[in-house]
This record gives C-alpha cells, structure tokens and sequence, in this order.
DNA sequence: GCTGTCTATTGAACATGTTCAGAAACGGTA
DNA sequence: TACCGTTTCTGAACATGTTCAATAGACAGC
C-alpha cells in the first residue's frame, strides 16, 4: 500500500502521496464519495495537481485494481503448494480472488457501475486494465500448469482467459449477493467445482471435444 | 410513442410532451447526450419542470423501458400463435427481446451503466422496474404455458423469472458484442436453444429432479 | 368577483469530474 | 548570478443531475 518510502523525487513523492490517499478513500468511503476535491484536500494540493498525477478519477481506481489484484496473488500462490487437484487449485484462485472483493461489496454497485461499460478504462476487459488483469490469467494459467491432472493441450492457450471471464461473472453474481457472508456466492461457486469435478473426464472424450471447443472460442470472443 | 394526443389537462399535456422529448432523444442521442437541459429547451419549459414531472432522469428512461418491453409484448405474441414447440417459443421470446434492443446498441455501454447498479432505480431487477419487468416475465410464462411439451408443474412458477435473468445476462453479452449484426450473440442464443432442446427430455429424470430444482432456487435468489 | 389553497413553473444554487491558461518552482547553462 | 525551458502546481471555468425557495397559475367555494 504505502509506496511513498523513501527518497524519490519531489513529482513522485506527490504522485504516491495522491495514490494513497486515495486507495484509503476508496476502501473507506467507496467511489462516490471519493471526491477529486476532498482527495486534493487530503493531501494538501490543488484539484488540478491531483488530475496532473492522474488523468482521472478512474486512472486512480486503476491502482486500486492493481493493488487488489497483488494481493490476490500474494494470497493464492502459497494455497497452490497444497494441492495438485485441478479443480481444488481453481477452487483456490476463485476463493482468494473473493476474499480480496469482499471489503468492498459495502460500494461494489459503485465501481460496478464505473466500471461495467465496455468503454470504460477500468473495465476489467480494457487495455488499460491489462496489467491487473493478467495477474488473474496468470494465476489461473498456473492453477493449470501445477495440476496433476493434465487437459488436452489444446486447450491451455485460452482456458485461463475464459475462467477469468467465469471469476468476473462470479464477481457479478456478488455484487448482488444480499445474503449474510456473501454465502450465496459461495455456494454457487461451490456447486461450480463440483460440477466441473464430476464433468471432467468427459473432456477426453473425442465426442465432446469439438462442441467444447467451439463453446472456449465463443466464451473468448467477448473480448473482442 | 406519442401520448401526447387528443384532450387532457394541462399537466398531463406537458408530461406527455417531455416525455415524448425524452423518449425520442434517447434514441436518437442515447442516454449520456440526453442532458435534462435539453430536454428542457427542445420542450419549451425550465429544467425545474422537468423534474416536477419526472423526479430524475432515470425516471424518464422508465417509460423507455416500458415503451420497449411494450413492442417486445407486440412483436412477440403474433409469432408465438406460429408453434407450439417449448423451445422453439422460448427462441421466439428471446429474438423478440435483442430485435428490440438492437436500435439501442450504440448507446448500449451508457444505459448499462446507469442500470447495473443493484442500487439504481433503473436497474431491471429493481422494484421501480418491476411494470416493465412483469412484461417479459409474462412473456415466458405464456410462452410455456401454450406449449405442447408440458413441464413439471414444479417449474413453472419460478421458471419465467429464471428466463428473464437469463434474457439479462444474454443482454449483457450483446452489449459487449462487436460483431457485424450481433452475430455472436446470435450464434450463442441458438447454440443455448439446441442445448436445451436436446437435454430438455432429462428434466423428466428423477435423478435430476432435485439439482434442478436447487439451480433453480439458486437463480432465483438473485433477485432478493 | 374575491379569496385561499393546491398545482405547476421558474431559475438560481450546489456538488461533481474534467479542462486549461497561466503562475511558480526547478534545473541546467552561459 | 542571470536566463530560459521544462516540470509541477494552481484555481477558475464548464457541463452535468438534482434541489429548493419563490412565484405564477388554476380553480373551487363563497
């Protein structure tokens, strides 16, 4: 979190203070209600400075999503030395990747909202949020890779994207989990695996391979 | 579209008039470039005005909603007298809804935005929405309800509204659709229709009576 | 026709993200 | 030190949806 350590120069020193003052916000007051201005206020600079540092107000939730993200994948690799089950390993990406959601679900409809046109820089399918969002893809890809049990190879190449693709519909599903502990959410996701378990080995089979097939590149398509 | 006829108080003919604006706008500018000054001026009256009459700006897209499930309604039942093949009436259904939207699909990232949020009176699955939502949820209804292929009678009560959450999320992926003609969401609704059709004979298992019913429930709960 | 009450209308005010012309600070070079 | 170009910072300005006190209009009851 804190990234304004140390010596740096005077322009960076300013560009972390912002960045963090406004992380903080986020977390404590949502999207809304993290003003430019009260930013700026916070940290001692003009509305303009602020918007000098970053483009926009979007350009900062952009670090957020990195920050998070970092912590996804700081809480999933050392899971992932537990298991070589296929489906436990992507069980723990999915798990870990909520549990970083879940301090924000008090203003997920906010950044929801912000960030679910598909113009939208911190639409998590953008180019902008291509860093953030290949941590995600990285960490599925490595739930894969580490797996004892091995899929087609055909399939490696755009697996991880369309499971990333699942994780934001899971996430969607989320947002809109009124129940106590979000334990909705984790049932479906628990059904999911369980699901995915028993289905698995129809994958070898040579019947389903093509239909699969074509589902991966529709599922890929969307993010076209 | 037009309301604005014949004889009515004053009030009712200065409602009708914004509304009228409003609607026209929409579709024309989409929802960013609809501003409420505009709308004030293209209507001769104050912006004061048009919020007397329509408390917010989502307000007036309520009557758009009501408008566009009103022709899906229209556009939908001459075609559903033509089968009596569930699926192929539930595909009625489906068609129906993205044909209306298509006009829409420029602005589509816009009136996502401003719906998404469970919070946002616009959002479809919100009460003020419930009018315009009911319309699609009958559609189904009756769309089963006139099918030679008869269910369990254990589904018929929450399966319209799974539907409808369905017709949403089918929604969603066209918004984010690039393809010439939609061609990909198209590809992805018949893809899903001939699923359902060949699978459609193992809702008669008993096996499977209670996950489906557990999915069911499941689904239904996003809506709480 | 007068009066009083509700309805309808007005336009200024507010908070918001963003833009931008200009001021200030800085850093290197003559 | 003096000068100049670049970087950093400032605060006013703009457009937006929404609110609200004040005003005008409509109309019923007498």
């Amino acid at each position: 979190m804190s990234s304004s350590v140390g010596t740096a120069t005077k322009s960076e020193r300013t560009r972390a203070l912002i960045r963090d003052i406004a992380l903080r916000s986020f977390r404590e007051r949502g999207y809304d209600q993290t003003t430019i201005r009260l930013i700026a206020s916070e940290a001692g600079v003009s509305v303009g400075t602020t918007n000098y540092h970053f483009a926009s107000k979007n350009d900062l939730v952009q670090e957020l999503y990195l920050d998070v993200q970092q912590q996804h994948r700081a809480a999933a690799l050392p899971l992932l030395e537990t298991s070589d089950d296929l489906v436990e390993r992507l069980g723990i990406v999915f798990r870990t990747g909520l549990a970083q959601l879940e301090p924000y679900h008090r203003f997920a409809p906010e950044f929801l909202s912000a960030a679910v046109s598909p113009r939208s820089s911190i639409n998590p399918l953008s180019s902008d949020s291509s860093e953030s969002r290949e941590i995600v893809v990285g960490l599925f890809r490595e739930a894969i890779a580490g797996a004892a049990d091995k899929l087609p190879a055909e399939f490696d190449e755009d697996l991880p994207s369309a499971l990333m693709l699942g994780h934001l519909l899971l996430a969607l599903f989320w947002v809109y989990d009124t129940s106590d502990g979000r334990e909705r959410t984790s049932r479906l996701l628990e059904r999911g695996l369980r699901l995915l378990k028993l289905s698995l080995p129809l994958v070898r089979l040579r019947v389903l391979r093509k239909p699969l097939r074509e589902l991966l590149d529709l599922i890929t398509e969307v993010q076209a």
